[in-house]
DNA sequence: AATGAATGAGAATTCATTCAT
DNA sequence: AATGAATGAATTCTCATTCAT
């Protein structure tokens, strides 16, 4: 709310400013967020330099903006899903009803890994931006903790992260194997892994 | 012979370049590649720029060389841990001896992470350069193969992939986590995900 | 004639061009010619920046319609001021009724020290803008002459460009001590240095 | 010396820096500080953009190493003319004395009347940059209170600024009308309206 | 080989001005 | 007339790479 610089009134600026972030998405995925260039972007979004920057104070700024739109996104997403009953569902249709929308959501919106990645990775960006990484954590921690109220609060959300990682990265997989054919199986062995792992930390914490 | 006082191991010009790819090593570790400068480089290696170019054509080649020489020193470090008989080792001991030398290289060596990440993610960079990743997964097939003799090679290589990806994440997780001192933990994590996901294929493959 | 209740004296587009050149003069104020923007300008006046442009062609423009304000402002109030008899009074007084006038408008009238120095000072500005300076040395020049008839019109001319200036700089100077309130002592001491230089000049030219 | 990015160690480097500078000082000259362009300097110093980048990490640091020159050149010049003795002098000889060589001064080294118009009148200007002017008034309030013992510390002071500010506006103008031929007439002026100002101040301050 | 000064394409950003509504 | 979104040339600055010494 606060990275937008002029609030579009009418449409055709709402319309600039779809325009500017889906083209920035784009140029993210495909250049990576460092890689990403203003010029680029608003080459993409066929509008002037200029018109980019009514909108955005800089690069970061958009990014910032898409993260908190996919936040933003997934949240509504999951605010459905992620109920009490969810954590005492069997595991692996849990696994499923957690799985199958993210991944279905980031293949549908471009972007979101470059700047998942991005969240995780980067040296100089700021907090707003590592938010993206930080919620996927945070929902994930609810769900373990529910799921398994033996965890004290530290290993819940050790394990959450680890669990989320583990899905940046096979996910990020999933979509390289996309054109060998393979994405699906390397989803299918996600979930697996999610469920072999969920199912051998219990068992180790009980003893 | 006798006349010989002192060897040198390394001429001038070897020192030198041992000296670039060390500087390069630790500024690819602290910014990045993208964020990597040559000259920052060429300062920490107390070399002068046109030195540097002396030596490599360019940025990349400085990395592809580094990561030509990681790959050789596992080529070299797993020479002697990948036997036939490893393969037949119960399963927590087999992993133990392929994550411990490497969870131990990649803290040791400055840079590989980096550009072990760089090799996965980046866009427009040479095959040379991707064969960091490349190669893990070649060592991991031929384990995976002996090891599940049931699996077809595409099954092999993409289950090899797929525990790569995962050490990968976890690792760097494991790095970033080495401050609150929960570095060690995230490594016992990644050894039980193998572990259960390993044992829980092998069971869905006999099915 | 009975009809009519209020007689407006600004139209809308009066009141509209007002508010620009009130605005214009703040930031010319604040900000000097150059750092001034018509953006700013149009913000402060509540006015859209394409009003701005509906009343005036460009930046210059702005600036050149205060000038010629001011020049009238100027040129009314000392219309009777400049007589005939002002060149006949005491050196002193005639002094205090030149200065004073003057010290009091440039400081209610904001924008007027700095596009005054900008008329003297800038390179690429109209003729238009340079009038500013001009006029005030031609309103001198015409005190000066009737003074000292004795003055040829280039002499004249001269100390009237030399005391246009050492004004320019005294006010400058006392606008700056006015923080440290030593505004009126810097005043105290140009009328002193007007009154010096013109007996010494004309001492001179007896000579 | 803050200001020199690269030391350089070569007549080469000396001789660049050199003509950056100069360049420079003429662009000052002729554009203002304002209107002055890294990337115009660089054209007028046959320079690449970059290597006046390898000298000074921006503009205002072209303009500090000047001001820095142009106070160390003065400091040099005076420093056999303020002597113990100056104070002593018939006021116009004094006069002459400080006047002439700085008359001199300004008018051999471009970009000086520039830098010390922006040093009195720029908003967001470093202290280093106001520096020019401030020295101008530290060594006159010297001679200043040699000459006129009677003054307290702030009236010496003051009177100083007023007489810099007046020698600044005169000598500008005396520089304009250089090509109409009256640049020295104005000069001569100047030192009349000294004189009779200091002395008129001194009487004053007897009463 | 070694040096480091020099190069200049390219990136981010601003702002005077235009133009569709 | 009024509006404010849109434009893009111009500016500052960086950094990979070259080249004279």
């Amino acid at each position: 709310m606060v990275s937008v610089r002029r609030v579009p009134k009418q449409t055709r600026g709402e319309q600039r400013l779809t325009a500017i972030l889906d083209a920035a998405a784009h140029v993210f995925q495909d250049y990576g967020y460092d890689g990403a260039t203003t010029t680029l972007i608003a080459q993409r979004a066929h509008t002037a330099i200029g018109s980019l920057y009514d909108f955005f104070p800089n690069k970061e700024a958009i990014a910032r903006t898409l993260v908190e739109r996919f936040i933003a996104d997934l949240q509504a997403l999951y605010a459905s899903i992620l109920t009490e009953e969810l954590a005492r569902l069997p595991l692996a249709e849990m696994i499923d009803r957690i799985i199958d929308p993210f991944v279905a959501y980031q293949q549908a919106h471009p972007g979101f890994r470059a700047l998942w990645i991005t969240s995780v990775d980067d040296r100089q960006l700021s907090t707003q931006h590592r938010a993206l990484d930080a919620r996927l954590v945070d929902w994930t921690t609810t769900v373990m903790s529910r799921r398994y109220p033996q965890y004290d609060a530290a290993t819940a959300r050790r394990l959450s992260q680890v669990c989320i990682r583990t899905v940046q990265g096979l996910i990020q997989l999933a979509n390289a194997q996309q054109a060998a054919g393979a994405g699906g199986a390397v989803i299918v062995d996600l979930k697996l892994m999610m469920r072999a792992f969920l199912e051998a930390a219990a068992q180790r914490s009980r003893a």
